[in-house]
DNA sequence: TTGAAAGCGCTAACAT
DNA sequence: ATGTTAGCGCTTTCAA
């Protein structure tokens, strides 16, 4: 424990070399003659030296590491989208350091504070804050005392804040699942799940209620406003709830059910199967993110899938370009693709 | 991006005092007056700043970064431990870098290089290598190079390292489910998932073996030998088998199941429920880890429970320990707890 | 209570 | 091709 780390000093003074040497070696920087080159290789192996990333990074002002806050891993949506984003840092030299910020905004300010004090290269943002509607000023204000020196990369947004945003084309995301569903014949198409004032969930809302008229959709609130949350639980009440709303009104049961995750889907389908109704058959149900419960659920869930490999790459290219200086969109979409299951494989009369 | 960072040498003269002083309000090592301390005070507060770890790290030696290398975020079971590894360290002052391996064993040692590099000051290693029953030498090896000045925890065994255990008391989660079964009837139980060369999963296994004749349980190979992975589909697939296996020899179907985790629990449950079989009446079904999953699945599932966050507590102290110097045992275990829920709550003659 | 100065481990500019 | 030197931003003796 108590062991002293080798140094490159170490390395120079028993090769017999300056310490200037070693390190043209390490790097690769320049040239240094074969067998004095051998002699330091032999030496680095011996004593399976490794050079300090934190001394390295004190002149070279490029720390080669990406922060990121994410909400919390533990959902498998920040954790496909962290893994994606740790591979392709990865393959770039990058290593990525991760903080949760469960949802609270001190802790999210708190997690930015670290990040700092590490003089990260660059900054990660996905949710919390960057998922309202109407952006926190306090944590704005934080935000741009770093977002001189550090480049902020969301997947929401941060209003008045000067960051780059690679987000989900969400309005894309609703019109391809619209699409399918009337293709299919259905018109009374009920939403579910998700908060309003996470804005994702707003513009795929507004969306849905502009393209109603076009499609001829039954458009009531009975159908509509059925706020809830993004877990599984909430989605099974939501829709509980909802029947519970219809049968009051005697309006008819939706023909198909939008839920606002894969994980909503499921308690939707839960909901639905109890109340004695079949799926397709009887309501066809779709949502958003394809994660693997998408895949698991019986019957599997048809879902809008987003490539989390390419986007967290163009996440990670984002944040090198922007510490490069480069010049890019503040704004990038990522294009989602409709994966069709089971779920609304169906078609109606 | 290209703003220069604050440091301690603008602050001090802003200030009109020397780096030192500066030095010492910010780390609070020595008294400084009043009026000197608000006068700085203010100036940090003016500039936002914020000191750098990284030159603050070369001095110190001590970095306050904690290295985790975790098979893969994207499973619960990991991405619940490491959460609870990341709060006990911010409570305790440290902050934690993530890596994944994602199984493979040529990522663990560049990963593990990686984090020598950035100087972290413990390393904490979930799953992988630290998996096998025999543990592969070349990483033991490989290992052993830093394990000289850096602390290394697993929650499984690295045969032939110097490092400290911290690990479920696999033993005793076999047992509370087996006294849990027993006193429930059950006799004719079934093992289902999971790996042979898993250290968790065979000690389990062993120990079921060795408890089978005390508890008078029917074992034949038809109902312990089916290994598998430790997923949904796995889980279904090897339930699908059994039944099959069973209807081949003309023997009955199990009275329990144990499942190797929750997930393969889920795929239990569904193979069961499509062969017309009703749980608990008819087959009753337990399993470990106590995830999500196994409070949402219908029904829901009996499972072992770690308590992730004092687990996670245990490693990080454990760490911190190490690295002070201070004795602790090599080994240690987490007490697991019983979960009893519908999937196995009824009472066979 | 405070400042000057050295040192942490590395890289890079400048000489040679 | 290689060594010397300065410097990165901080902490910590040592003096005063």
């Amino acid at each position: 424990m108590a062991v002293k780390n080798v140094t490159i000093y170490d390395i120079a003074e028993e090769a017999g070399v300056s310490p200037a040497t070693v390190s043209r070696v390490l790097t690769g920087s320049a040239n240094v003659r074969q067998d004095k080159k051998s002699r330091i290789e032999e030496l680095i192996q011996k004593y399976n030296f490794k050079p300090s990333a934190v001394a390295r990074s004190l002149t070279d002002t490029r720390r080669k590491l990406i922060g990121i806050i994410a909400t919390d891993v533990r959902n498998v949506f920040y954790a496909d989208l962290y893994v994606a984003c740790e591979i392709a840092a990865d393959q770039l030299g990058y290593t990525v350091l991760l903080l949760n910020s469960f949802g609270i905004r001190e802790m999210e300010k708190k997690q930015l504070d670290k990040l700092v004090e590490q003089r990260v290269d660059a900054v990660i943002h996905l949710g919390g804050a960057a998922d309202d509607v109407v952006t926190n000023q306090d944590y704005a204000d934080h935000l741009n005392k770093v977002t001189g020196s550090i480049p902020v990369i969301t997947t929401g947004k941060l209003d008045g804040t000067d960051c780059y945003r690679v987000q989900i084309d969400a309005v894309r995301a609703m019109d391809i699942l619209l699409e399918h569903l009337v293709a299919n014949g259905n018109h009374r198409i009920a939403l579910a799940g998700g908060r309003y004032d996470v804005v994702s969930t707003r513009v795929k809302y507004d969306r849905f209620m502009e393209k109603a008229g076009e499609y001829r959709l039954d458009v009531r609130p009975e159908y509509t406003d059925n706020w809830g949350s993004y877990n599984i639980f909430a989605g099974q009440q939501t829709m509980d709830r909802m029947f519970e709303n219809l049968q009051k009104e005697k309006l008819p049961v939706p023909e198909a059910v939008i839920a606002i995750n894969d994980q909503t889907a499921a308690g939707v389908i839960r909901s639905i199967e109890n109340h004695g109704y079949r799926i397709p058959e009887d309501i066809s149900v779709v949502s958003y993110d394809n994660v693997d419960i998408a895949k698991v659920i019986e019957p599997n869930i048809t879902s809008v899938d987003y490539d989390f490999d390419h986007f967290g790459k163009i996440i990670i290219e984002t944040a090198i370009a922007a510490m490069d200086g480069k010049k890019i969109d503040r704004q990038q979409y990522i294009e989602p693709t409709l994966i069709i299951r089971r779920s609304s494989d169906y078609h109606r009369e």
